[in-house]
This record gives C-alpha cells, sequence and structure tokens, in this order.
DNA sequence: AAGCTTGCCGAAACCGGTTTCGGAAATCAG
DNA sequence: CTGATTTCCGAAACCGGTTTCGGCAAGCTT
C-alpha cells in the first residue's frame, strides 16, 4: 500500500521524521499536522484522530529547539546547583537530581543543570538561563525565609517550584517534607519513653524548614506537657562539628538532657561525639533522634534512629509539579506535602536518670 | 547618533537583541552579519570587525534553538546518571557535577542531565537524547573495561569524553586520575615504614580503574623488593560491608598483613571495622592507606591516610574536553591525566611487628 | 433559492538563525 | 581599454516547526 510505503521510506532513511512527512503520508499539510496534534479546535475529529495515529506509527516527536523558537519553551526544566552550601546538599543531591531527571523524562521534558558558587553568581545564572531559552522553569532546592531566587522568578514571572515551603506563598509552588510533623513525633516519641528534658538542635535559620521543625519540636513539647528550656535549644547547626559543638554545650548545661532532638541527622553524628567524649552511652546515658535518613547514620554505633526522607521520590513529584505549572495550572493547585518515615534504630531508650 | 539609537531601540525594548537587530544596525544584511560571525572568508577584514565589534555592543548572543535546527548542535554536553551504582557515585557526584557545568558555562555550553536505572534503559536513554539533539556529546563517567555506552556511541560517530580509561583507545578521549600511581606510591610509603606484608583490596573489576590500580599496586609490591601474595588480595569491594568483608578474611589469613592497601576509601573504613572487631588498632597494628579524599575518612579514628581526588576539577577538564572534540579536534589530543595528592593523616605507621 | 454561518483545511508568513547562489564592483591581466 | 578574475555582499532558500489568514463547501436560516 501507498501508506506503508510512505512510512516506510520516512523511517528507514535513518534521519529524524519530521511533521512534514507525517502531512505527506497523509496528503496533508504541515500546518494542519501541527494544528491537530495540538488540539487545536478548528482540526475535525477524524482528522485530528488520523494525524495521531500516523505520527504514533511513524515514530514522530517534534524537535523542541524548534518549537522553542517559535513558542519559546524549550521542555526543559532547569535547576541551579548552589556550590556553597556544598555540605548540606551533598548526600542528596545524587538521589534527588536522579528523582527530578526521572520526573522529566517521564514527560517528555529534560533537566538542565547549571551551577553558581556565590549568591550574585547565582541571579546571573538564572537570567542567562532565561534570556537564552535553556529553560521553561525551575526547580529551587532548599527554600530559603527570604529567597532572592523567589524575588527573581516571581518578578520575571518564570514558573518555578520550591522544593521547601515559602511563608510569603504568592506564585508560589511546592513540595516539601513536614519536617516539622517529624519534630513533633521525635518527642512524643520520647517523651513516651519517659524523657522530661529534651534538647533540640535545629538546622540553618536561613532556611524555611528550620522554622517549621522549631515549631514542631515546639508543639510535640507542649503536647507533652513539658516546658521549653533555652538553655537546651540551639540553631544553625548542619555539619557534624558544628553539631558536635551545639551537643556539647548542651551537654555541659547546669541541668543536662536525657535526650536531644535533632533536625539534622549530621548534627546527631556530632551529637553522638560530643557524648562519647563525655563517656555517655547513646540510647542509655542519651537519647538522640535525627532527621534525615543519610547513610552514616545507619552505619554509627549504635545506628541513628532518624526520620528517613525520600529524595528520589522528591524528585519526581518536583518535577512533575513544575510540568504542570509550565502547563499554566494555577499555583494553588501545586503545593504538597508528604510526611518523613521514623527508622527506630536504636539511639533511644527509657529515660534512665532518676529526678 | 543614529547608531546609539538604533542600538539603544534594540535592547530598550526588554525582547532579545536578534540577528537582524544587529544587521539593521549596521545596514547589513542578516545573512552578511552570520557569516561575519562565524569567520567565513568572504567577508572583508573590515566588515567581520565591525559586525564582531556591534554584536558585543549590543550583547547579542544568538539562540542556540535557532542555531541547532539548521546545524543540529545545541551547545549542550550531555550527562546521564547512573542509578544502578549509587553507592559508588554519590559522595562524588555533586562535586563533579558542579566542575562539569562550570566548565560547560565557561564557554556558552549547557549541561543536559537524564537518567536511566539499568542498562537497557541506558541505551535507551543515549539514542532519545541523540534523536532529539539534546546534547552534542557526552560525558561519560566510571569508564568501565567493556564499556556498552562506549560501543554505542563509537558506532553512531558521537562525540564523547571518558571520566577513566580505555584500553581499546580507538575514538576515545579521556581525563583521568592516575590511580595506579597512587597505588604505587601506597606500597612504596608502607614499605617504606617497615612493612613487608601488604594487603590489596581492589575495586569493581567491571571498571577499568580497578585493572590499573591493581598494576599499580603489583608494580610498587615489584619495586618494594616484595612478593605478591595472592591470600592478601581481594577484589570487586566498593562498598564499607563489601570492605568489611574483604579485610576480615585478609585478616584472618594464616600470616596476616600489616598493612592494607584499599583501592577505594570506603572499604578502607570497612577494613577499620573488622580490625577493631579483632582488637587491632589502626595505625600501630595495622596499617590503611584508601583512595578517593571522601570526607567521612577524614571523620574516622584515626583519620584516614588516603589519596584525594579533585573531582571538580576533574569535570571541569572533562567538559573542556568534549567541547574540544565536539568542534573537531582529533581525539588523540584529548587524552589527560593527573595525579591525586597523597594525604597522611595517621592510619599508616612503622611496622610493629618482628618477624 | 438566495444569503449567512459554520466547519475544516490549505497557503503563506513567521520564528531566528545558516548556507547556497548569483551578481555588482573592484582588481588584475593582456 | 577591454576581458577575465576576485572580492564582497545581498537575495533567497532552508531548517522544522507554529500560527494567522482566507476561502471553499456544507449546513442553516428565512
Amino acid at each position: 500500500m501507498a501508506k506503508s510505503a510512505a512510512v516506510l521510506s520516512a523511517s528507514a532513511k535513518g534521519a529524524r521524521v519530521t511533521i512534514s512527512d507525517v502531512a505527506e503520508a497523509l496528503s496533508l499539510t504541515k500546518s494542519t499536522v501541527s494544528r491537530a496534534l495540538n488540539g487545536y479546535p478548528d482540526i475535525s475529529q477524524s482528522t485530528q484522530l488520523r494525524v495521531k495515529r500516523m505520527a504514533e506509527r511513524m515514530a514522530y516527536q517534534p524537535l523542541s529547539h524548534a518549537q522553542a523558537i517559535k513558542t519559546g519553551r524549550t521542555r526543559s526544566l532547569g535547576f541551579v546547583l548552589q556550590l556553597a552550601d556544598h555540605d548540606a546538599q551533598r548526600p542528596f543531591l545524587a538521589e534527588f537530581l536522579a528523582g527530578l531527571s526521572e520526573g522529566a523524562t517521564a514527560q517528555g521534558y529534560t533537566l538542565t543543570v547549571a551551577s553558581a558558587d556565590n549568591e550574585e553568581h547565582l541571579i546571573e545564572t538564572f537570567q542567562t538561563l532565561l534570556r537564552d531559552r535553556k529553560a521553561d522553569g525551575f526547580i529551587l532546592p532548599r527554600a530559603m525565609v527570604d529567597d532572592p531566587r523567589v524575588k527573581l522568578l516571581r518578578k520575571a514571572d518564570v514558573p518555578f517550584v520550591l522544593f521547601g515551603r515559602q511563608f510569603d506563598p504568592e506564585g508560589c509552588c511546592w513540595f516539601d517534607i513536614r519536617g516539622e510533623d517529624a519534630m513533633r513525633d521525635a518527642v512524643l516519641h520520647l517523651a513516651g519513653l519517659g524523657h522530661r528534658r529534651i534538647g533540640f538542635i535545629n538546622g540553618g535559620t536561613i532556611y524555611s524548614y528550620a522554622k517549621l521543625r522549631r515549631e514542631g519540636f515546639e508543639d510535640g513539647m507542649a503536647q507533652a506537657g513539658l516546658t521549653l528550656e533555652p538553655e537546651l535549644m540551639r540553631e544553625n547547626a548542619v555539619t557534624m562539628e558544628e553539631g558536635e559543638r551545639a551537643g556539647a554545650s548542651i551537654l555541659d548545661a547546669s541541668d543536662p538532657p536525657t535526650a536531644i532532638v535533632c533536625a539534622v541527622d549530621q548534627t546527631a553524628l556530632g551529637v553522638y561525639r560530643a557524648a562519647h567524649l563525655r563517656g555517655l552511652v547513646i540510647g542509655h546515658d542519651l537519647s538522640v533522634v535525627g532527621y534525615d535518613g543519610i547513610k552514616e547514620g545507619a552505619h554509627a554505633q549504635p545506628p541513628l534512629s532518624t526520620f528517613v526522607v525520600d529524595n528520589r521520590a522528591s524528585g519526581v513529584a518536583l518535577a512533575g509539579l513544575l510540568i504542570r505549572r509550565i502547563r499554566g495550572e494555577p499555583t494553588v493547585q501545586l503545593r504538597k506535602t508528604s510526611l518523613a518515615h521514623f527508622v527506630n534504630r536504636g539511639s533511644t531508650g527509657q529515660n534512665t536518670r532518676h529526678e
């Protein structure tokens, strides 16, 4: 049949099959094919179907660059690596990126990665990417309380999604894991083990998660009927060293805690060290709960009880949300949260101190 | 002046400045401008200069997609994440990606990241990327001895560069760190401390680095006048667990070694554990040398002596090589190696066993 | 049956570049 | 001074799509 022959010659040629090939195979013009594929209302149902079927058969895939030159959209998601906070990002990055690209690929999108070493450079990077239309929208990891990226993109009216929440939600979409729930549950878990003096080591307060986790901790304490002790609470610790320092200063308090909740696993490992140096046995003299689920925690002695977050899934979710945002869905529908999963590994135990 | 006015109106409009804007500002046609910028010989020196100056002044930047539709090249480098070997990649990935994107950005290129979960999917991912012209070439991390990616890209005649070497170098460019030199130096260092029975735990033999590092170890042993003891040598350990198992079986040998060289830091940390369980003090009863320079090594007790590699710099180098390859330089010029840097942190010591 | 919509598609312009082709002006040879 | 080359640039086609515009034919009025 003539049709099959046309299909064959087009695909056998080795080169890409273009919209003109599809049009020719159907004796239509490429403009009709284009409108049919894009669902324009002035193409009859039957023609639309014929075109779609043929496009499918010929494995036609529009060339995104060719579309981009007219439409301005490339079908690509932008991600800007920030090199400054490498400590915070390192473990999480690989899984997260994998999730992003998985989510993007699933819908025919591509992931474009750029990097910036400082904040000034960061804005510049976004602007270049935008000007050259390298990305239709952006994924912003680590939402900050006062986020320059949000300001820029909001003003430029460019689609973006945050990993983390924004307190001024205008124009913002996000995916986040409810760390506040985890912190609350951590406190309740410890309270259930008889702990009454519970310390808290929070993460970087420039990030919005820190405020939330702190609130979660405070909520938990209130629910457990415990009073907050400012001398047992610290902010801005994200590395193991900072965790060790914070832990040390808490453990050296006049009336030290029997348990410490850490907003970040790395700092929990620092607390391990501070405890060891003081001859305290984790899980017995001192209970510790972390958050993140980093691999090192599972290998610590004793293994760290923590809230595991699925970074891969977060990436997939964010890619999906961003694509929906790019396609024009209102921001309000595009705010999702999920929960971290508590893994009780043995760094917590019954309160052994009698008061 | 008319010229300034034209420049102003073009750039003030807010929209991108196109090649036509430049042409208009100079009262030339866009074809002339295009050829001038691309160095065609049929444009006079003076015109070429005028055009380049004006393009500079107007901050004209060709739209890569627009170019791509005719030239087929997008000015973008492809990188496919393999999810299978996440353990091996995780720590290294963030720095490496940062380097890649830094190197790409420096030359006006962009980095496109995709992912694949298994080998079948991997090939498919490359093909899709190629078919849709998402990348002009690829960076292949972790060169394998028998590398399916190399086969595919060689056959498709697509530019690519390897992180790691290839024993059949046809059509291959690479950047690599000479792990064999590090392994040799590790042995010589240990021999200098009086060690005569030295164990070796190699990494994954599917990767080309393993063969090289093994040869380096053997070279070092030969240079030190020591004989190889197969019962003290193991292959295919990349995780801490595998390192622990390998270390345990070596330490349980009839005549155990006083030092162990590990091709991968993770496994060295596993050896730490195996040693602890046997009551051996690292740095005293057993010397250990690693390779990679992972952060956990610096925090181990005692800190792990290791060969630090600069993954960021490797990324920058590879991006640069790939761009040169894309621009047509012959592969032979594009093979570079560099050295790892030994950091002596205290996990090695004088041989204390008297024989 | 004439006049008006409406549905549906082709023709053509356009997006922002690259590349081929041809021809005018300037240079050279004789 | 004429004829043949060069030199250098403009005109136009092209890449693979999208989008505007206009017109034909069928269906509806009245």
